[in-house]
RNA sequence: GGUCCUGUGGUCUAGUCUGGAUAUGAUACUAGCCUUCUAAGCUGGGGAUCAAGGGUUCGAAUCCCUUCAGGAUCGCCA
């Protein structure tokens, strides 16, 4: 439709030769503007005109030779503005919704990526924070997946360490004799618990740090004792995050990675890329230490082996880029990291690309704000005062069930029913919440604000699917389809939703091209926006007879694209809410 | 000190990459709309020096420079 237009502009304006039309022609903001406008500023000087002026001797040329697939063109101040002919634009829309092609959406470079995450530190249960991680990762992988691209879904486990010790000692000095069970917590709570208990012993007896050190030395040296201590804390942790896991539908990995297997691994690398000469890497002189020297004031110096040639947190993961880089080949390579490491991950990829393993361009940092307190105040982990996941989710469930229960509508439904819609209704106001947010900006937490289900969340946009389907078996129509239906018979509302619906594929391939889970969230509340609008003004059963078909398939298709969106998200549907 | 990130109504937020019309919405406040397809909705109102200053441009929230504020990071820790 724009190349159309931009031929027909080429040939009738005089001195355009120049002009870019591409460039310069764009979608108007206000759907008031039409579909596209041309800006006149720039035919100004090439005319001698003002470029209003211009402007209306172009719209009483041009409106003369209108090609047909526009209906209006109208000067306003300095802009040319071109309405196309609805009609055309509604078939087609509404056609490719009907089809299913609306679905069928091919990135413009399909790749395959390899993605990390949550890749948590197993001595605690996973809070807010992974939280964000979590459903950030979700619906990167199903936009990926949706747009065409191979997904490789991995996670990295921090299971080894001094923070690991630190709760396998605060077992040992506190709870050897309890169980989760006895203790009525969930097996990564309980552990969470013990290291918390550690941590704040510590305050008092200050060899406590010390102690947890020479744990750390047996452990690396295999110490059969400590081994089997650790192993029985992984299990109840690991036991623990199923279940967290599950409820964040967090499904299957293609590959996991532990390092406690890695973290001494990637010596070689080292040493390889300094007999080979690779630029930057030598070893200390005077200690024998291996590090990368950048010579430059950013970077640094990045040491890589201790002077005794033990390994570092950087080697390791120089290892693991090279196994994934061995086994998958991927085309990129995504960690979901909080943003407080950038520098790390900066300087990992100007490690990996010297090393031939692809560098910047290959591996993508995709970092990710802070959850703060409501009052902007940082949670810490150490003191233990950190929302959990499964409590944050399991309180929004509660809260979406007493608010069921409160309507009319809902507050005598069977307990099973309820509480399925609870869950669905909770998860998706979490999750929607999470994602539609920039994921770089930092956010705060307001549990009382995430528990208000007006306005822009998710279950404004699962309510408006809902009405939707009330209507539709209200209509009690089983084929609804564009065949008999009259194109030009929607109103100035009901094109503008069709409009709006047609920006589906736009909406999504933005998300994937700049890795954006909220241009999808963004663009599900404008579609709930002009289906709401529309639906308060317009009867759709019992209204206008001659309406009744073009308006059933009009919402129909515009539930599909509400469920398809949401679900990229990874947000469930309710036919009743 | 170096490097990086962030700064848009009271609060939150879209737009920034790729400059374009009166800066997008939400929330809170406020005035209305339910005997009518679900009011978790809709309509109206007030509320913004787009952190500040300068530059480039016909045109800047957007690009460039400087400054300010907040944050992160800069270890032979992970």
């Amino acid at each position: 439709m724009k190349q159309i237009l931009i031929k027909f502009l080429q040939e009738n304006i005089e001195n355009s030769e120049s002009l870019d039309f591409e460039k310069l022609i764009e979608k108007p903001k206000q759907a008031a503007h039409g579909d596209f406008s041309f800006p006149c500023f720039l035919l100004s000087k090439a005319l001698g005109k003002p470029p209003v002026v211009i402007a209306q001797d172009l719209q009483a040329k041009l409106s003369q030779i209108l090609p047909t697939q526009f209906s209006k063109v109208q000067a306003m101040g300095p802009f040319l503005n071109f309405t196309v002919n609805s009609g055309q634009i509604t078939e087609s829309i509404l056609k490719s919704i009907e089809s299913n092609k609306f679905k069928d959406i091919k990135s413009e470079n399909p790749q395959k990526v390899l993605i990390e995450y949550p890749s948590p530190n197993t001595n605690k249960n996973l809070h807010i924070g992974h939280v964000r991680n979590i459903l950030l990762g979700n619906t990167l992988i199903n936009i990926l997946k949706a747009t065409g691209n191979q997904v490789i879904k991995t996670s990295i486990n921090n299971d080894r360490g001094i923070a690991i010790c630190k709760a396998m000692m605060g077992y040992q000095l506190f709870h050897s004799n309890d169980t989760p069970e006895s203790m009525n917590l969930k097996p990564d709570e309980f552990v969470a618990k013990c290291y918390v208990e550690f941590e704040a012993e510590t305050k008092k007896d200050e060899t406590l740090n010390e102690k947890a050190q020479a744990m750390l030395v047996k452990w690396e040296e295999n110490d059969k004792q400590t081994r089997d201590l650790w192993e029985k804390i992984l299990d109840l942790v690991y036991s623990g995050y199923k279940e967290t896991f599950e409820n964040y539908k967090l499904g299957e990995f293609d590959e996991q990675y532990y390092e406690s297997q890695i973290y001494d691994k990637g010596k070689e690398i080292v040493e390889d890329a300094i007999n080979s000469k690779v630029e930057g890497f030598k070893y200390d002189e005077e200690s024998g230490a291996a590090l990368v020297d950048f010579e430059n004031e950013t970077f640094g110096k990045k040491y890589l082996l201790r002077g005794d040639g033990t390994t570092l947190y950087m080697t390791q993961d120089l290892y693991l880029a090279k196994l994934k880089h061995d086994k998958y080949n991927a085309d990129k390579y995504v960690f979901i990291v909080g943003k407080e490491q950038q520098y790390h991950f900066e300087v990992l990829f100007e490690i990996l690309g010297r090393l031939g393993l692809g560098g910047a361009e290959k591996n993508y940092h995709f970092a990710y704000g802070y959850v703060f307190n409501k009052d902007g105040t940082k949670f810490s982990s150490r003191a233990g005062n950190v929302v959990g996941a499964d409590w944050l989710l399991k309180e929004m469930i509660e809260h979406s069930k007493q608010n069921l229960l409160g309507k009319d509508l809902t507050k005598d439904l069977p307990v099973e029913e309820l509480n399925k819609r609870a869950s669905i209704i909770g998860y998706g106001a979490l999750a929607f919440s999470m994602l539609n947010v920039n994921a770089l900006s930092d956010m705060k937490f307001d549990m009382d604000k995430a528990l208000a289900f007006e306005g822009e969340t998710g279950p404004y946009v699962q309510y408006t699917y809902a009405r939707i389907k009330s209507i539709l078996r209200k209509a009690n129509q089983n084929n609804i389809t564009t065949k008999d239906i009259d194109f030009n018979n929607y109103n100035d509302s009901e094109v503008q939703l069709i409009k709006q619906l047609g920006e589906f594929q736009n909406a999504v391939l933005q998300a994937e091209q700049k890795f954006k889970p909220s241009a999808i969230s963004n663009y599900l509340i404008r579609v709930c926006q002009s289906f709401n609008e529309f639906y308060q003004n317009n009867k759709i059963v019992g209204g206008d007879e001659d309406k009744l078909q073009s308006r059933l398939l009009l919402i129909e298709s515009t539930s599909k694209v509400i469920q398809t969106g949401l679900g990229l998200l990874g947000i469930e549907t309710l036919e009743e809410m």
